[in-house]
RNA sequence: GGGGGAAUUCCCGAGCGGCCAAAGGGGGCAGACUGUAAAUCUGUUGUCAGUGACUUCGGUGGUUCGAAUCCACCUUCCCCCA
């Protein structure tokens, strides 16, 4: 259940109650794809880096170690011990992602694993399926993530089987809610919106998914070859075909800037890799912007990442001595850069949220968007 | 004391007369990464001006139109026999 507590312009700030813990929005979401933040970080880790929702993925935990077995061991959370609200992805961004290893057909996706090869079919009937073994507190539909630039006529009868796959996805979930020994049954569905690049295409979709009656609703299919500035525009363009009172996901987006700018134009929800990806690789976000940790500057210096930050590297070591853990090789860097980034990305939503609560998100939005996008 | 082998650009290591500023790793420097097939991938790595020139393959001489590559001596290291 959705509440919209406040408004400024067109960011909103609002609360998701759920049997789970209810999750104060504007919010970003930890990716855990295999049921791990990657860079050794714990589900007891995410709750003191100011996490609030979990993020699975579907297809993954289905290949390894399969969702029966998790529903076994407890579901999701009985499993990675994380207690607050999880949200698993569907497996729509597989079928972006795996491109090369699947074909669509109007019942579903035929996958060939990422891992042995092994034939896997995943329609709207099974993403859901897995998801309620899973036991997540969200599920999202499955869709189909098209890459942009795509031809129209082709992105047109995507979002058409998208529909019809949400309504199937929607008619499987009522059924797995009333059968008997079901983990979550009360676990909420989030429709997908796509279309590409295509304004019309985007608010058509939109317009038709708004009837479903869903407990959120998602853009997807952006951050996937088009430029920040007609991601922008999209948002712009289908925030008013979205249901006021529910709670509204750009997923898979996106950079500290991408996110204050989508807040703006009234988003509430967000996940990325990109926290995590990027520390693993030496990238540390800043309220003055993006730093290489490798970067020889670094060598001699002293300082935490950023004074001030309350994470557990900055809390003790500096920045010479996570260069030289980092360049080493050694487990210690990655893991202290990810919690860096990602208590960083939680409290830059919770800064965004106060922002919001005292009524002042757009003198926020002016101090901070160009410093936080740089790269220094 | 006798015999045999080796020395290559930051490191390891190819090359065995021209197509060699010299393969391939490693390391260094930098970049990319957006619902994670990603602790991965890309570029660069003698100097200076940048279609070229110059210096470099243990040292010094030599052979040759031309040498990291052939010869002589020297230096250092390794192995075997005494």
């Amino acid at each position: 259940m959705f509440t919209l507590k406040k408004k400024q312009k067109a960011a909103r700030l609002g609360e998701l109650a759920t049997v789970h813990g209810t999750v104060q929005t504007p919010a970003f979401m930890n990716v855990a794809t295999a049921g791990a933040i990657k860079g050794a970080v714990s589900a007891h880790d995410l709750k003191a880096l100011g996490c609030q929702v979990m993020l699975c993925n579907t297809y993954h935990l289905h290949l390894r170690p399969g969702d029966e077995k998790i529903k076994t061991l407890g579901g999701l959370h009985g499993f990675t011990r994380w207690e607050g609200p999880t949200l698993t992805d569907s497996g729509g961004f597989q079928v972006f992602s795996l491109a090369s290893l699947r074909t669509i057909k109007e019942e579903g996706v035929y996958f060939s694993s990422h891992i042995d090869g092994k034939k896997i079919f995943m329609g709207p009937e099974e993403s859901m399926r897995i998801q309620s073994n899973l036991g997540s507190t969200i599920a999202m539909a499955f869709d189909e993530c098209v890459e942009n630039p795509a031809e129209y006529d082709y992105v047109k009868a995507s979002c058409a089987m998208t529909t019809r796959w949400l309504a199937r996805c929607q008619e499987e979930m009522r059924r797995l809610s009333e059968q008997l020994g079901t983990l979550n049954p009360s676990q909420l569905l989030f429709g997908i919106n796509q279309g590409g690049t295509y304004d019309d295409l985007r608010i058509a979709h939109m317009r038709e998914i708004a009837r479903m009656d869903l407990d959120g609703y998602a853009i997807g299919g952006l951050a996937v070859g088009e430029t920040a500035a007609e991601m922008y525009r999209i948002i712009e363009a289908v925030e008013p075909e979205m249901p006021i009172n529910k709670i509204r996901y750009l997923m898979g987006v996106g950079t500290p800037g991408n996110i204050l700018e989508a807040v703006r134009r009234g988003i509430d929800l967000f996940d990325c890799v990109m926290p995590s990806r990027n520390a693993r690789h030496g990238h540390v976000f800043t309220w003055e912007g993006c730093r290489n940790i490798v970067n020889a500057k670094y060598e001699l210096d002293e300082s935490p990442i950023e004074e001030g930050c309350g994470c557990p590297a900055c809390q003790s070591f500096s920045r010479a001595y996570l260069r030289h853990l980092f360049k080493s090789g050694e487990m210690l860097g990655m893991r202290l850069l990810v919690m860096h980034n990602l208590y960083f990305y939680n409290h830059l939503m919770k800064q965004i949220r106060k922002a919001l609560e005292d009524d002042v998100f757009d003198s926020f939005y002016d101090r901070n968007i160009e410093k936080i996008s740089r790269r220094i």
